[in-house]
DNA sequence: GCCTCATGTAACTAATGATGTTATATGATG
DNA sequence: CATCATATAACATCATTAGTTACATGAGGC
Protein backbone atom coordinates (compact mmCIF):
# COMPACT_ATOMS: atom_id res chain seq x y z
CA UNK A 1 0.00 0.00 0.00
CA UNK A 2 1.26 3.27 -0.64
CA UNK A 3 2.17 5.96 1.93
CA UNK A 4 0.09 8.70 2.70
CA UNK A 5 3.31 11.23 3.02
CA UNK A 6 1.24 13.96 4.03
CA UNK A 7 2.80 14.53 7.91
CA UNK A 8 6.54 14.25 6.05
CA UNK A 9 5.69 17.00 3.89
CA UNK A 10 4.13 19.29 5.86
CA UNK A 11 6.76 18.92 8.03
CA UNK A 12 9.65 19.36 5.23
CA UNK A 13 7.50 23.14 4.22
CA UNK A 14 7.30 24.27 7.92
CA UNK A 15 11.09 23.71 8.50
CA UNK A 16 12.05 25.42 5.76
CA UNK A 17 9.59 28.28 6.64
CA UNK A 18 11.60 28.24 10.43
CA UNK A 19 14.99 29.19 8.29
CA UNK A 20 13.06 32.39 6.23
CA UNK A 21 12.10 35.64 7.84
CA UNK A 22 9.41 37.11 5.82
CA UNK A 23 6.57 34.78 4.31
CA UNK A 24 7.03 31.97 1.96
CA UNK A 25 4.63 31.61 -0.89
CA UNK A 26 2.65 28.43 -2.05
CA UNK A 27 4.91 28.79 -5.64
CA UNK A 28 8.48 28.96 -3.75
CA UNK A 29 7.23 25.83 -1.51
CA UNK A 30 6.05 23.80 -4.11
CA UNK A 31 9.40 24.66 -6.44
CA UNK A 32 11.28 23.03 -3.27
CA UNK A 33 9.62 19.98 -2.83
CA UNK A 34 8.70 19.61 -6.36
CA UNK A 35 5.25 19.68 -6.66
CA UNK A 36 2.26 21.66 -7.17
CA UNK A 37 1.10 24.86 -5.02
CA UNK A 38 -2.34 23.49 -4.99
CA UNK A 39 -1.12 20.33 -2.94
CA UNK A 40 0.92 22.62 -0.83
CA UNK A 41 -2.24 24.88 0.22
CA UNK A 42 -4.24 22.14 0.71
CA UNK A 43 -1.58 20.62 3.29
CA UNK A 44 -1.34 24.17 4.77
CA UNK A 45 -4.76 24.39 5.12
CA UNK A 46 -4.98 22.20 8.23
CA UNK A 47 -2.35 24.16 10.41
CA UNK A 48 -3.56 27.50 9.10
CA UNK A 49 -7.36 26.51 11.04
CA UNK A 50 -5.53 25.50 13.90
CA UNK A 51 -3.82 28.98 14.17
CA UNK A 52 -0.02 27.15 13.35
CA UNK A 53 0.45 29.12 10.48
CA UNK A 54 -0.98 32.04 8.36
CA UNK A 55 -1.51 32.90 4.99
CA UNK A 56 -2.23 36.27 3.56
CA UNK A 57 -3.15 36.87 -0.18
CA UNK A 58 -1.96 39.73 -2.50
CA UNK A 59 1.69 41.22 -3.09
CA UNK A 60 4.34 40.11 -0.48
CA UNK A 61 1.93 37.22 0.59
CA UNK A 62 2.47 33.95 1.56
CA UNK A 63 2.29 31.30 4.28
CA UNK A 64 4.31 32.65 8.11
CA UNK A 65 4.61 30.68 10.92
CA UNK A 66 2.42 31.95 13.92
CA UNK A 67 3.19 29.52 16.36
CA UNK A 68 5.83 28.93 19.08
CA UNK A 69 7.92 25.93 17.83
CA UNK A 70 9.22 24.78 21.35
CA UNK A 71 5.46 24.23 22.17
CA UNK A 72 4.50 22.84 18.89
CA UNK A 73 4.74 18.89 18.55
CA UNK A 74 4.91 16.60 15.42
CA UNK A 75 1.53 15.25 17.06
CA UNK A 76 -0.03 18.23 16.97
CA UNK A 77 0.64 18.67 13.16
CA UNK A 78 -0.58 15.48 12.68
CA UNK A 79 -4.24 16.39 14.18
CA UNK A 80 -4.16 19.55 12.19
CA UNK A 81 -3.97 16.86 9.06
CA UNK A 82 -6.76 15.48 10.35
CA UNK A 83 -5.49 12.19 11.86
CA UNK A 84 -5.15 10.18 9.17
CA UNK A 85 -4.80 6.47 9.40
CA UNK A 86 -1.59 5.43 10.82
CA UNK A 87 -1.87 1.70 9.90
CA UNK A 88 -2.21 -0.08 6.91
CA UNK A 89 -3.41 -3.00 8.58
CA UNK A 90 -6.85 -4.08 9.76
CA UNK A 91 -9.72 -6.04 10.79
CA UNK A 92 -11.63 -7.31 8.15
CA UNK A 93 -15.13 -5.94 9.75
CA UNK A 94 -15.77 -4.53 12.90
CA UNK A 95 -18.32 -6.09 15.05
CA UNK A 96 -18.61 -9.17 13.19
CA UNK A 97 -21.71 -11.69 14.14
CA UNK A 98 -19.46 -14.34 13.74
CA UNK A 99 -17.44 -15.25 17.16
CA UNK A 100 -14.02 -16.61 15.57
CA UNK A 101 -14.10 -13.31 13.31
CA UNK A 102 -14.75 -11.70 17.36
CA UNK A 103 -11.87 -13.36 18.61
CA UNK A 104 -9.36 -12.63 15.90
CA UNK A 105 -10.55 -8.82 16.02
CA UNK A 106 -10.05 -8.69 19.57
CA UNK A 107 -6.16 -9.56 19.65
CA UNK A 108 -5.24 -8.04 16.49
CA UNK A 109 -7.35 -4.29 17.71
CA UNK A 110 -5.26 -4.69 20.97
CA UNK A 111 -1.99 -4.92 19.05
CA UNK A 112 -3.04 -2.34 16.81
CA UNK A 113 -4.01 0.56 19.39
CA UNK A 114 -0.07 -0.08 21.05
CA UNK A 115 1.18 0.42 18.13
CA UNK A 116 -0.87 3.57 17.61
CA UNK A 117 -0.40 4.77 20.66
CA UNK A 118 3.62 4.41 20.70
CA UNK A 119 4.00 6.34 17.26
CA UNK A 120 1.68 8.70 18.86
CA UNK A 121 3.42 9.40 22.09
CA UNK A 122 6.58 9.07 20.09
CA UNK A 123 5.42 12.17 17.64
CA UNK A 124 4.12 13.72 20.86
CA UNK A 125 7.84 13.81 22.31
CA UNK A 126 9.37 15.60 19.32
CA UNK A 127 8.63 19.74 18.66
CA UNK A 128 8.96 21.49 15.89
CA UNK A 129 12.35 23.24 17.89
CA UNK A 130 13.48 20.60 18.28
CA UNK A 131 13.60 19.37 14.96
CA UNK A 132 14.78 22.78 14.02
CA UNK A 133 17.26 22.44 15.90
CA UNK A 134 18.61 19.25 14.15
CA UNK A 135 18.34 20.72 11.10
CA UNK A 136 20.76 23.36 11.99
CA UNK A 137 22.95 20.82 13.45
CA UNK A 138 23.28 19.03 10.05
CA UNK A 139 23.58 22.10 8.06
CA UNK A 140 26.95 22.56 10.82
CA UNK A 141 28.34 19.37 10.12
CA UNK A 142 27.84 19.63 6.30
CA UNK A 143 29.62 23.30 6.19
CA UNK A 144 32.32 21.70 8.46
CA UNK A 145 33.04 18.71 6.35
CA UNK A 146 32.65 20.58 2.80
CA UNK A 147 34.85 23.41 4.40
CA UNK A 148 36.93 24.69 1.40
CA UNK A 149 35.22 22.13 -1.20
CA UNK A 150 33.51 23.66 -4.03
CA UNK A 151 29.96 23.78 -5.04
CA UNK A 152 28.67 23.51 -1.49
CA UNK A 153 24.78 23.64 -2.32
CA UNK A 154 22.48 25.25 0.20
CA UNK A 155 19.45 23.11 1.39
CA UNK A 156 16.50 23.17 -1.53
CA UNK B 1 -6.76 4.53 3.30
CA UNK B 2 -8.31 1.38 3.29
CA UNK B 3 -6.04 -0.86 5.03
CA UNK B 4 -5.38 -4.20 3.80
CA UNK B 5 -7.43 -7.10 5.90
CA UNK B 6 -5.29 -10.09 4.65
CA UNK B 7 -4.24 -10.85 8.08
CA UNK B 8 -7.12 -10.28 9.74
CA UNK B 9 -8.96 -12.67 6.81
CA UNK B 10 -6.32 -15.05 7.20
CA UNK B 11 -6.33 -15.70 11.09
CA UNK B 12 -10.72 -16.30 9.82
CA UNK B 13 -9.83 -19.04 8.18
CA UNK B 14 -7.69 -20.70 10.03
CA UNK B 15 -9.42 -20.57 13.03
CA UNK B 16 -12.37 -21.95 11.25
CA UNK B 17 -9.71 -24.81 9.78
CA UNK B 18 -8.86 -25.71 13.77
CA UNK B 19 -12.52 -26.41 14.11
CA UNK B 20 -13.18 -28.93 11.90
CA UNK B 21 -11.58 -32.31 10.72
CA UNK B 22 -11.51 -32.95 7.37
CA UNK B 23 -9.96 -31.07 4.64
CA UNK B 24 -12.46 -27.27 4.38
CA UNK B 25 -12.66 -26.37 0.72
CA UNK B 26 -12.17 -23.06 -0.80
CA UNK B 27 -16.13 -22.36 -1.56
CA UNK B 28 -16.92 -23.53 2.09
CA UNK B 29 -14.46 -20.93 3.61
CA UNK B 30 -15.36 -18.22 0.79
CA UNK B 31 -19.00 -18.80 2.36
CA UNK B 32 -18.00 -18.25 5.89
CA UNK B 33 -16.27 -15.12 5.23
CA UNK B 34 -19.04 -13.62 2.40
CA UNK B 35 -16.08 -13.43 -0.32
CA UNK B 36 -14.60 -15.47 -3.58
CA UNK B 37 -13.23 -18.28 -3.53
CA UNK B 38 -9.97 -16.97 -5.50
CA UNK B 39 -10.03 -15.07 -2.91
CA UNK B 40 -9.30 -17.24 -0.31
CA UNK B 41 -7.13 -19.68 -2.39
CA UNK B 42 -4.64 -16.38 -3.34
CA UNK B 43 -4.85 -15.57 0.60
CA UNK B 44 -3.91 -19.25 1.60
CA UNK B 45 -1.10 -19.23 -1.24
CA UNK B 46 1.77 -17.71 0.61
CA UNK B 47 0.89 -20.28 3.74
CA UNK B 48 1.08 -23.81 1.80
CA UNK B 49 4.42 -22.54 0.84
CA UNK B 50 5.40 -21.83 4.20
CA UNK B 51 4.30 -25.40 5.10
CA UNK B 52 1.58 -24.30 7.50
CA UNK B 53 -1.07 -25.68 5.42
CA UNK B 54 -1.97 -28.19 2.55
CA UNK B 55 -4.09 -28.09 0.24
CA UNK B 56 -5.03 -30.86 -2.20
CA UNK B 57 -7.52 -31.44 -5.35
CA UNK B 58 -10.30 -33.54 -6.46
CA UNK B 59 -12.67 -34.88 -4.50
CA UNK B 60 -12.52 -34.69 -0.69
CA UNK B 61 -9.57 -32.32 -1.42
CA UNK B 62 -9.15 -28.79 0.23
CA UNK B 63 -6.94 -27.32 2.86
CA UNK B 64 -5.92 -29.19 6.03
CA UNK B 65 -4.03 -27.26 8.90
CA UNK B 66 -0.18 -29.18 9.09
CA UNK B 67 1.32 -27.26 11.21
CA UNK B 68 1.70 -27.55 15.40
CA UNK B 69 -0.70 -24.48 16.48
CA UNK B 70 1.09 -23.72 19.32
CA UNK B 71 4.45 -22.57 17.95
CA UNK B 72 2.64 -20.52 14.98
CA UNK B 73 2.31 -16.87 15.47
CA UNK B 74 0.37 -14.19 14.24
CA UNK B 75 3.79 -12.81 13.04
CA UNK B 76 4.48 -15.75 11.23
CA UNK B 77 1.40 -15.76 9.32
CA UNK B 78 1.79 -12.33 8.86
CA UNK B 79 5.70 -13.07 7.24
CA UNK B 80 3.34 -15.96 4.89
CA UNK B 81 1.72 -13.18 3.64
CA UNK B 82 4.88 -11.18 2.16
CA UNK B 83 5.28 -9.06 5.33
CA UNK B 84 3.13 -6.39 3.81
CA UNK B 85 3.34 -2.96 5.22
CA UNK B 86 2.20 -2.25 8.82
CA UNK B 87 2.10 1.59 8.32
CA UNK B 88 -0.07 3.79 6.98
CA UNK B 89 1.97 6.95 6.71
CA UNK B 90 5.76 7.91 5.59
CA UNK B 91 8.03 10.16 4.35
CA UNK B 92 7.92 11.56 1.28
CA UNK B 93 11.24 10.39 -0.06
CA UNK B 94 13.67 7.91 0.82
CA UNK B 95 17.43 9.63 0.80
CA UNK B 96 16.40 13.00 0.16
CA UNK B 97 19.43 15.40 -1.11
CA UNK B 98 17.60 18.13 1.16
CA UNK B 99 18.98 18.19 4.33
CA UNK B 100 15.80 19.80 6.15
CA UNK B 101 14.07 16.60 4.34
CA UNK B 102 16.62 14.61 5.76
CA UNK B 103 16.39 15.98 9.06
CA UNK B 104 12.31 15.15 9.05
CA UNK B 105 12.97 11.61 7.68
CA UNK B 106 15.52 11.15 10.71
CA UNK B 107 12.70 11.77 13.30
CA UNK B 108 10.16 10.22 11.36
CA UNK B 109 11.99 6.69 10.79
CA UNK B 110 12.49 6.34 14.46
CA UNK B 111 9.51 6.83 15.36
CA UNK B 112 8.29 4.70 12.50
CA UNK B 113 10.30 1.67 13.82
CA UNK B 114 9.43 1.64 17.09
CA UNK B 115 5.74 1.34 16.05
CA UNK B 116 6.49 -1.03 13.42
CA UNK B 117 9.02 -3.12 15.82
CA UNK B 118 6.44 -2.91 18.68
CA UNK B 119 3.67 -4.37 16.71
CA UNK B 120 5.46 -7.09 15.14
CA UNK B 121 6.56 -8.16 18.60
CA UNK B 122 3.06 -7.98 20.06
CA UNK B 123 2.03 -10.47 16.82
CA UNK B 124 5.17 -12.51 17.54
CA UNK B 125 3.69 -13.02 21.48
CA UNK B 126 0.65 -14.79 20.28
CA UNK B 127 0.61 -17.91 19.05
CA UNK B 128 -2.57 -19.58 16.76
CA UNK B 129 -3.32 -21.70 19.51
CA UNK B 130 -3.85 -18.92 22.07
CA UNK B 131 -6.05 -17.44 19.64
CA UNK B 132 -7.97 -20.93 19.03
CA UNK B 133 -8.21 -21.29 22.74
CA UNK B 134 -9.65 -17.86 23.26
CA UNK B 135 -12.70 -18.74 20.68
CA UNK B 136 -13.19 -21.56 22.51
CA UNK B 137 -13.61 -19.67 25.65
CA UNK B 138 -15.77 -17.33 23.73
CA UNK B 139 -18.06 -20.07 22.12
CA UNK B 140 -18.65 -21.56 25.66
CA UNK B 141 -19.20 -18.00 27.21
CA UNK B 142 -21.98 -17.44 24.84
CA UNK B 143 -23.25 -20.99 25.29
CA UNK B 144 -23.77 -20.21 28.92
CA UNK B 145 -25.76 -17.19 28.80
CA UNK B 146 -27.95 -18.11 25.83
CA UNK B 147 -28.49 -21.74 27.65
CA UNK B 148 -32.37 -22.08 27.43
CA UNK B 149 -33.03 -19.79 25.26
CA UNK B 150 -34.13 -20.29 21.42
CA UNK B 151 -32.21 -19.88 18.54
CA UNK B 152 -28.52 -20.22 19.42
CA UNK B 153 -26.40 -19.34 16.72
CA UNK B 154 -23.10 -21.76 15.22
CA UNK B 155 -20.43 -19.49 14.59
CA UNK B 156 -20.16 -18.60 10.62
C1' DG C 1 -11.10 -43.81 -19.72
C1' DC C 2 -13.94 -40.20 -18.42
C1' DC C 3 -16.58 -37.28 -15.43
C1' DT C 4 -16.62 -34.47 -11.54
C1' DC C 5 -14.55 -31.93 -8.03
C1' DA C 6 -11.15 -28.93 -6.23
C1' DT C 7 -7.05 -26.24 -6.48
C1' DG C 8 -3.71 -22.90 -9.38
C1' DT C 9 -3.31 -18.90 -11.75
C1' DA C 10 -3.81 -15.27 -15.04
C1' DA C 11 -6.46 -11.45 -16.46
C1' DC C 12 -9.79 -8.23 -15.86
C1' DT C 13 -12.96 -5.08 -13.08
C1' DA C 14 -14.21 -2.26 -9.11
C1' DA C 15 -13.39 0.64 -5.25
C1' DT C 16 -10.64 3.54 -2.54
C1' DG C 17 -7.59 7.20 -1.41
C1' DA C 18 -3.33 10.07 -2.10
C1' DT C 19 -1.40 13.05 -5.36
C1' DG C 20 -1.23 16.13 -9.38
C1' DT C 21 -3.50 19.54 -12.53
C1' DT C 22 -6.64 22.99 -14.37
C1' DA C 23 -9.83 26.55 -13.83
C1' DT C 24 -12.16 30.10 -11.50
C1' DA C 25 -13.20 33.06 -7.57
C1' DT C 26 -11.61 36.17 -3.88
C1' DG C 27 -8.97 39.48 -1.75
C1' DA C 28 -4.72 42.47 -0.86
C1' DT C 29 -1.24 45.67 -2.58
C1' DG C 30 0.90 49.07 -5.17
C1' DC D 1 -7.23 48.61 -11.84
C1' DA D 2 -3.62 45.41 -12.88
C1' DT D 3 -1.08 42.06 -10.53
C1' DC D 4 -0.09 38.80 -7.21
C1' DA D 5 -1.31 35.21 -4.09
C1' DT D 6 -4.45 32.37 -1.69
C1' DA D 7 -9.15 29.39 -1.73
C1' DT D 8 -11.44 25.87 -3.56
C1' DA D 9 -13.85 22.94 -6.71
C1' DA D 10 -13.48 19.64 -10.21
C1' DC D 11 -11.16 16.40 -12.59
C1' DA D 12 -7.24 13.27 -13.91
C1' DT D 13 -3.69 9.95 -12.37
C1' DC D 14 -1.68 6.21 -9.95
C1' DA D 15 -1.19 2.41 -6.69
C1' DT D 16 -3.17 -1.20 -4.24
C1' DT D 17 -6.64 -4.27 -2.23
C1' DA D 18 -10.58 -6.91 -3.18
C1' DG D 19 -13.77 -9.29 -6.26
C1' DT D 20 -14.80 -11.84 -10.59
C1' DT D 21 -14.35 -14.66 -14.71
C1' DA D 22 -12.07 -18.01 -17.31
C1' DC D 23 -9.29 -21.71 -18.12
C1' DA D 24 -5.67 -25.14 -16.96
C1' DT D 25 -4.16 -28.99 -13.88
C1' DG D 26 -4.57 -32.87 -11.17
C1' DA D 27 -7.04 -36.39 -8.03
C1' DG D 28 -10.69 -39.71 -7.17
C1' DG D 29 -14.86 -42.27 -8.15
C1' DC D 30 -17.33 -44.95 -11.30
Amino acid sequence: MRRDSRLSGVLHILLHMARQDGPTTSEEMAKAMDTNPVVIRRLMAGLRDHGYVRSERGHGGGWTLVCDLSTVTLRDIYTALGCPSLLAIGNRTEAPGCLVEAAVNSVLDESFRDAESLLLSRLGEVTLAMLSADVRRRLAARGRSRRGEKGTRRPT
